[in-house]
RNA sequence: GGAAGGGUGGCUGAGUGGUUAAAGGCAUCUGACUCGAAAUCAGAAGUAGGGGCAACUCUACCGUGGGUUCGAAUCCCACCCCUUCCGCCA
């Protein structure tokens, strides 16, 4: 969420910076600043009834307590009716507080000056590369050839128990699976000192406000019922990514400032409608209703934030140098950011099979624009209460890396070699077929 | 799911329908004492939102939301959460 003084104090700059995004947000701040003004309309007039209502009633009091019960009856009177035109009052300011913060919550962040402008991801700025692409002495078969050559996914039963777009990880698929979580989990505690958490992979509608994923994309997000009451649906929702538990984690809450800065990780599997996205890319493992993340969180003091963003990043590429995968950074462009970030590196992974690079990897700073909507502030050393930037990157996703994994290291008799780091993981330097 | 108890500030913990932002304690800050520190003594200090150039002032906040009342932390109703016991259960 936007700081509302802001908006009030420099209209004309927020509408800018929103302008940038392409999505016409800034046409929203005029009806921000008008049922704001009604709002301290109101509250101005009901709060002054109320400081009529308290005085009289002390006068009532101090009348009782001498026994003057015909001058307090009076008085008694005389107030009554001044509590239906505080109550229809408040109504009205809460009404314009509603009306204003339900605006509020549908305005995007506002992008970081150093982010380059542009209205979609032709507009994204490569920033460096790792690696290059491999040279194949043979045509490069794609991860699905792959995965039914060796029977690491089988992608028909997986359809078969949960429709299209879900995985069923086999013999050393499965193995395969865990030990990049294990090894991801152990580089970012062990090298990169993240505190590990493994979080619910359920959690009620707020988190997800707080997160910024609600209310504008309720739709795109799996709503669980226990049992199969539809009253009991919307009480909680399935993960979309372990950002929604960790980053919410101190909701609520204010930290003393010698916490920060706070650093977790976690691993959870990530679920995603993805709806409207059917029939686009679906084949194989590249966009699924379910994957596999270890997640990168940092809490961090304002002046911080950026310069733990450059680090959170260096902390998701080293995976992909330990692995040997390609890949390159973007810096993505002002229309091409998600709702809660000020600034955002994408880390493509090269993957041979498709002939092109796979997002594995998102590292974004949100400012304060999470720690506001969840009310998570510290108290700095002077003694006034501030909110931390929230910073959330991928430390990977799995499927793509997986994807990119097989693709990229695959061996012209179908067998896939293992990058050292792994193989202590994974029990084997090679994949050659069924375990 | 059933029963009982509980939810008060950064933490802890009192609380009578009427000067209660709310005793006391801890932690914090300032000053005194000290070469310095500790201990001790004195004092300050909640959060958020209005109004005002400012000094300042007003309002709200005792789990959440309603209600009763001139007035609610206190009384009533509903809900949420926590603890313990019972039931069910990996």
């Amino acid at each position: 969420m936007l700081d509302i003084r802001l908006i009030r104090e420099k209209p004309e700059f927020v509408r800018e910076r929103l302008a940038t995004r392409g999505a016409g947000d800034e046409r929203l701040v005029d009806d921000v600043l008008h049922s704001d003004e009604q709002r301290r309309q109101a509250l101005a007039e009901v709060e002054s009834l109320k400081a009529i209502r308290n005085r009289v009633s002390k006068e009532i009091g101090a009348l009782l307590a001498q026994k003057k019960h015909a001058e307090a009856e009076a008085k008694k009177t005389e107030t009554r009716e001044l509590g239906d035109k505080i109550s229809a009052l408040d109504a009205q300011a809460k009404a314009a507080v509603t009306r204003r913060d339900a605006l509020m919550l549908r305005l995007p962040n506002l992008p970081h000056e150093s982010v380059p402008p542009g209205k979609s991801a032709a507009e994204n700025v490569e920033v460096r590369q790792f690696g290059g692409k491999r040279a194949f002495a043979f045509p490069p078969r794609t991860h699905v050839e792959l995965c039914e050559h060796l029977q690491l996914v089988d992608f028909a039963r997986a359809a078969k128990l949960a429709g299209s777009g879900f995985l069923l990880f086999t013999h050393w698929g499965a193995r395969l699976e865990r030990a990049l979580i294990q090894f991801l989990l152990d580089l970012h505690t062990q090298k990169h000192h993240y505190t590990e958490i493994s979080p619910p992979f359920m959690v009620g509608p707020e988190c997800l406000v707080g997160a910024g994923q609600f209310p504008k994309f309720r739709d795109q997000y799996y709503g669980v019922a226990e049992g199969d009451q539809p009253a009991e649906l919307g009480k909680l929702y399935l993960i979309p990514t372990a950002e929604t538990p960790i980053a919410n984690l101190h909701r609520e809450e204010l930290l003393a400032e010698k916490q920060l800065p706070i650093r977790y990780c976690g691993y959870t599997p990530c679920f995603r409608g993805e709806a409207g996205a059917a029939g686009v890319g679906t084949r194989g493992m590249i966009r699924v209703h379910q994957f596999d993340k270890v997640e990168l969180i940092k809490l961090v003091k304002p002046e911080e934030g950026y310069a733990e963003q450059e680090k959170m990043l260096a902390d998701a590429e080293r995976v992909l140098q330990l692995l040997e995968l390609h890949y390159r950074v973007v810096l993505l462009c002002t229309g091409d950011m998600g709702f809660p970030s000020a600034k955002t590196y994408d880390i493509e992974v090269w993957a041979p099979g498709q002939g092109s690079y796979l997002e594995v990897s998102s590292v974004s700073n949100c400012e304060d624009f999470q720690a506001r909507r969840m009310n998570l502030r510290f108290k700095s050393e002077s003694g006034e209460n501030r909110f931390p930037h929230i910073l959330n990157g991928s430390g990977t996703a799995l499927a793509r890396l997986f994807v990119a994994l097989l693709e990229t290291h695959q061996q012209a008799d179908g067998s896939v070699s293992i990058p050292a780091p792994l193989q202590p993981y994974l029990g084997t330097s090679v994949i050659r077929g069924e375990a």
